[in-house]
DNA sequence: GAAATAGTGTCTCTTAGACACTATCCT
DNA sequence: AGGATAGTGTCTAAGAGACACTATTTC
């Protein structure tokens, strides 16, 4: 485009400068991912004609070296400097699982100074959902184990405060992960600030039992991010089968948002998302229910 | 809690491991933060009877150094070893504006491998939305013009292809970026691929004129998110003056969403967020109008 | 008086919630 | 037959869009 290479001020052209250039000048930090990785699962059924209820689930792995060692952790590791991030985040999943074509989602970065006390770690976590069907888990690679909890959040308390450019109000919440040997939680409080025009949130760990890092509150937002998007897009659909029933769908987004909804209403809501098949859900003790698949021209 | 402190594989104790823990064992990125720092201006005012027009408007700083010698950026830098990225964020904030009381929202993590090509950088982007009445640019500390430019993005074409497993549609939008000295522009492709149940988005640039590294990229996702957000949030106040009419909140409104709304129902929307005052914007050449201010109790 | 904006009243259409009601299968 | 889920019809209340109408100022 240019015939004469511009130069700057050292008198060098860009190809000069780039030649030149000391990428170590500055003392850099180490990037790594961090994995949500969600499904919604069957519990085991108690009754031959009741519908079998449903979790939410969330991957984790055991810690099998300091720090934090014998809690549990978020899957994920270092960005290589050969990789993009989403590279990078999609390769940890598939040394979690086995799952290859999957919906994947940038969260957030966090970058606290002391998040890691070995040494400065700036993490960028992705939120991964999946079919429980098409799952399975692989054995402990890198000799960590690696384990579904079910997960849950519940609202402790909340107090407002008015200030002189605003007000603050502080809202404490439990976090719960546990499955058939192990439970795990932590106490976290959200404060939201208003101060003149400009609204700020911040949350804070004030006790994590057993889950390791700052990683109860990576979770925590990633619920609620998930309850978030769930309403207004179609992502409960990558925790689906192929072929689903308009119960079940019901059922995966209510244990998403953590309340009952009432059916009708639902598939009005769902209806132009979904294609029904000629396909029957049968033997179940009570009335067929037709399957339905998802329906690609939605927008 | 412990008083027989664990020991890992190697034998060592969590002290003894932090201790003998090398940071440089892995090859690091560096890290930046990008700013994009949006307000609302007035236009000149044509007629004393007429409102004068608002325009949206970014900043940008000129490159005084390879690579992109000459072209604009985001205004950014790097994140140093002893301060989070929020900090770095609010740090650059400073050394541009004079304003120290923002909106800031972390906007997403960018990390393709050839981004910049001195060396590998992973940046993360922040928005900030100030009030322009308050505002006033620095003038360039680095050595480097930084100046405000008007910003639009257009919808060019959309084309939509049904494939075995899905939908790839793919839309291209123009970038404008202009003030009374200069014009940057790009062109982009967002191709969102329905693949199975899951969708993913995929911004690419086609064409970028004077705008350095990705950043086109970045500031058109930037706009689709403050276009998003401001339907659902209070964010359109940190671009508002402490007291301000419900005809200049409107077009505030009006100039991020690029189109026009209906008076009546815009009121009936924001009841709830203003507080009404008994202060009156007068000599106007037409009927005076209330004042208003945010109200902090809105959720 | 005219131009321009400020502000209100009301009709319509769409959507979410509530809930009653019908349909169908399996043991 | 009875238990359970599947699926529909309809009333109501709330909200968004459309638009006509009134109100008030400054030059």
């Amino acid at each position: 485009m240019n015939d004469t290479p511009i130069k700057n001020k050292a008198g060098l052209t860009e190809e000069q400068f780039l030649q030149s250039y000391d990428a170590s000048r500055y003392e850099r930090p180490s990037v790594t991912v961090d994995m949500l990785i969600f499904t919604v699962a069957d519990e085991q059924e108690q009754n031959y004609r009741k519908l079998s209820p449903k979790s939410l689930q969330l991957l984790l792995v055991k810690r099998g070296d300091h720090p934090f060692m014998g809690q549990w952790a978020l899957p994920g590791g270092f960005v290589s400097p050969d990789e993009s991030l989403e590279e990078a985040a999609l390769r940890e999943l598939q040394t979690e699982t086995n799952i290859d074509d999957i919906y994947l989602e940038q969260l957030y970065t966090w970058g606290e100074v002391d998040r890691d006390p070995r040494t400065r770690v700036i993490s960028t976590s992705y939120m991964a959902l999946v079919d429980s069907e098409k799952l399975e888990v692989k054995a402990g690679d890198d000799a960590d184990d690696a384990k579904w909890f079910r997960i849950e959040d519940r609202w402790l308390r909340e107090s407002k405060t008015a200030t002189a450019t605003g007000t603050v109000t502080e809202k404490w919440v439990e976090l719960r992960l546990w499955n058939e040997a192990e439970e795990l939680s932590a106490t976290l409080k959200i404060t939201r600030t208003v101060n003149g025009r400009t609204v700020r949130e911040d949350r804070e760990i004030v006790e994590s039992r057993q889950i390791a890092f700052d990683h109860a509150r990576i979770i925590q937002y990633a619920l609620e991010r998930l309850r978030g998007k769930i309403e207004y897009t179609d992502i409960a659909f990558a925790l689906m089968p192929e072929l689903f029933t308009l119960s079940e769908l019901q059922q995966v987004y209510e244990v998403i948002l953590g309340k009952e909804l009432l059916a009708a209403a639902f598939r009005r809501k769902v209806a132009d998302k979904v294609i029904e098949t000629n396909q029957y859900r049968k033997h179940a003790g009570h009335r067929p229910s037709k399957y339905y698949r998802f329906n690609p021209e939605w927008t």
